[in-house]
DNA sequence: AGAAAATAGTTTCAATTGCAACTAAATAGG
DNA sequence: CCTATTTAGTTGCAATTGAAACTATTTTCT
């Protein structure tokens, strides 16, 4: 008799965190902004680093090509990002952020640390630090 | 300027370290022996509770009931699980494993245990049981 | 007891996702 | 150079998922 309960099983625990709270939050990018997660990420990413091409969103944000594609799409089609032709790579562009785009992003910003706030308000500095590390690890171990 | 780093936004690596792990064990549980997930979880519950309604399965592997209705449809329809009456309730039934069901959860135990073993191999003990701790946590914290 | 509400589980249908094929441009090799 | 291969990104189609409606039974309330 093998005993893996399910339980304490850590894939499992990981699992059952992460959609918990991917489920909390997505509620409340899409009620308040109208944006998923996947679109919201790559506004993250663009504000922090301005002009991106969808292969460099792919890396900074860890999902795959078409999901960016997409996500690109639908935020062009709502006027808050913008594509320009990348002189470097005929086959490729540049996504950057409109005005619209950067002011939505001055508005999610603080929602989005406040909803992290929340979520960790009984974790210590220390904890959450080791929790950042000890997720960082899993996922290194796992690719 | 709010400074959102998505790199350090616990949520997002929260997802990333998640989907990591999902990606990696689905695949091994989808090549190996034809499961999903979800189903895979029923199995596990049910080789340790032996006898349950949908409806406890529900709150065992914190799944909803659609997908335990598709993932217990699938496994009685491979012959793993079967359902017999629920003489308390004649809306719900009973599932168990059958004998093939708990032959193959003989088999997909161990492996599941060893990729846990290999995920966190270079995890100490101590370690381990803080990450189950803060992820627990965190899931409390999210609902 | 009998009507109304609640619960268990399934099914249907629409939205989302993911793979494979596709277009277009860049690079490598001869 | 000019063909062959690789790379960037999009799109079409099939599979998966989720919300809402549905059936059947049980519980509640009068």
């Amino acid at each position: 008799m093998s005993m893996l309960k399910l339980d304490q099983f850590i894939p499992y625990r990981l699992s059952v965190a992460s959609n918990a709270v991917s489920t909390r939050i997505a509620q409340s990018y899409r009620k308040r902004f109208g944006l998923k997660i996947a679109e919201w990420r790559l506004i993250a990413i663009l504000a922090e680093s301005e002009r991106l091409t969808p292969h460099a969103l792919c890396e900074a944000t860890r999902m795959d090509k078409i999901s960016v594609s997409r996500a690109a799409a639908a935020l062009i089609e709502r006027g808050l990002v913008e594509a320009s032709d990348n002189p470097g790579d005929g086959r490729s562009h540049i996504l950057s952020l409109t005005a619209d785009g950067h002011s939505l992003y001055g508005e999610i910003a603080p929602t989005a640390l406040a909803m992290e706030t929340e979520l960790l308000a009984r974790f210590t500095h220390d904890e959450r630090v080791l929790l950042d590390a000890l997720l960082r690890r899993i996922e290194a171990a796992a690719y």
